[in-house]
DNA sequence: CGACGCATTGACTCCCGTCAATAAATGTGG
DNA sequence: CCACATTTATTGACGGGAGTCAATGCGTCG
């Protein structure tokens, strides 16, 4: 059940057999999801934090004029909401991308484990942290990269987080999204990320269709994306 | 020295006499630092976290050509670095945007924070994760409103935040930084933030001149930001 | 007073949004 | 398996917001 949280931990610190049993033991039920469904509401209280098995999620916050940006995606392995256990309300909404199959932690038992646990409770930490990263990583394509640069930049992420759980094929990924909810991410229209589309296509660098990504050229995607995976803190070592 | 960190975290949890020795227990040395100074690079190895005391600083990621996108304004009661405790380096840096004083907080004392004092540390972990909560909204200002939008939204934010320890004048408050680094906070040009502050100056809305912002018409520009300030959680509740 | 950093403005360009039409893919019921 | 509806992708035409380049003005300070 925890295998892809454990594979993206042991990436970036220790983790000995008795945590493995610890973390295994904060999962309460598990649940399945619809694909599109909303599973968590900003501002709505909160008692347990959901760790995502299978599937994708993303972040978002709707504009009142009906347009959306979406802060964040997910995939297996990753919490949507770890960051809810301190908070204790969103302030976003988290919805599936495709069906997904999520884990229930209370936050009692992560209470606990601040409590007896404080090497895991830093690791636990420092996933936040983590999150933070990826969104300031996010900031700087959207304020600085171009569309196709940050396009780029969004698959060659997603293919790391990925690969690092055994989700990526060696040349793409499965990505159930549309263009709209890609152009969401993007900070762009859907008909602006179709042309950013076809131009990556052109050249080569990266073919995206009915949810399929494939990387045609990985060197040149990073170079146009400016991709430093550094903000990804791949790096095992003490926290 | 912490008292506008003790401010910060009062407006979010109750916090006890006994906490607030260790808090004030944390602090090692203090320092002064220069305008314009770097206090921290991307990808050093960090042994402590750093407290801004007085002054305004920021995070920011330069790309390679040139142009630099600020992910963050800190103020004073914020830490710079308090993710650095988990991450071990940074994915940024950090600068001063005015003279400032800091207050050095070593990771082992942290450590043994997360060893003692569980609610502490889940009251320090609630603070990276504001600055998460904080970096989403951004992302929204970023992928979703328009260049004046954006830029009233960050006044509104600054104005809150800077209320909160009481460094805000009823009517405004001091933001010592030049149009072009608003304008990397805004993921725009000089030029066009110059232009855009023009466009809210004839507005009404906001008056930002020489290091001063005088909010004109503060509802007027919180309506024109779509400024809620839910993500900032200025909810005092058990954490 | 002169140098320098910063602010302001104009002219021009272009990336990207808007509006709209059409095609292609997918789903659904009979 | 077909007919139809719906969603999604694609493309064109047009407009506007924001970038670029460049000139000028202004405030500060050695």
């Amino acid at each position: 059940m925890v295998e892809a949280l454990l594979l993206a931990l042991r990436a970036r610190d220790a983790i000995d057999p008795d945590e493995v049993a610890i973390v295994a033991g904060l999962v309460d039920e598990v649940a399945m999801v619809p694909a599109k469904r909303t599973v968590l509401k900003r501002g709505v209280p909160l008692s347990h934090s959901i760790l995502l098995i299978e599937g994708m999620m993303c972040r978002y916050k709707d504009m009142r004029n009906g347009s959306r940006q979406i802060s964040a995606i997910h995939v297996p392995g990753d919490f949507l909401d770890l960051h809810g256990f301190t908070l204790k309300h969103l302030d976003h909404d988290v919805m599936a991308l495709t069906a997904a199959k999520v884990a229930y932690v209370p936050h009692d038992r992560l209470t606990r484990m601040t409590e007896q646990y404080p090497h895991l409770t830093r690791l636990f930490w420092f996933l936040t942290n983590l999150d933070a990263a990826m969104h300031r990583e996010w900031e700087v394509s959207l304020g600085q990269r171009s569309g196709a640069a940050r396009t780029a930049h969004l698959f060659c992420e997603l293919y790391t987080r990925l690969a690092l759980v055994g989700k990526a094929e060696p040349d793409g990924f499965a990505f159930p999204i549309n263009q709209t909810e890609l152009g969401e991410c993007l900070g762009m229209t859907s008909v602006h990320t179709n042309r950013v589309l076809r131009d990556l296509r052109e050249r080569g660098l990266l073919d995206f269709r009915r949810g399929v990504a494939k990387l045609l050229d990985p060197e040149g995607l990073k170079r146009v994306a400016e991709f430093d995976p550094a903000y990804l803190y791949l790096d095992s070592r003490p926290r």
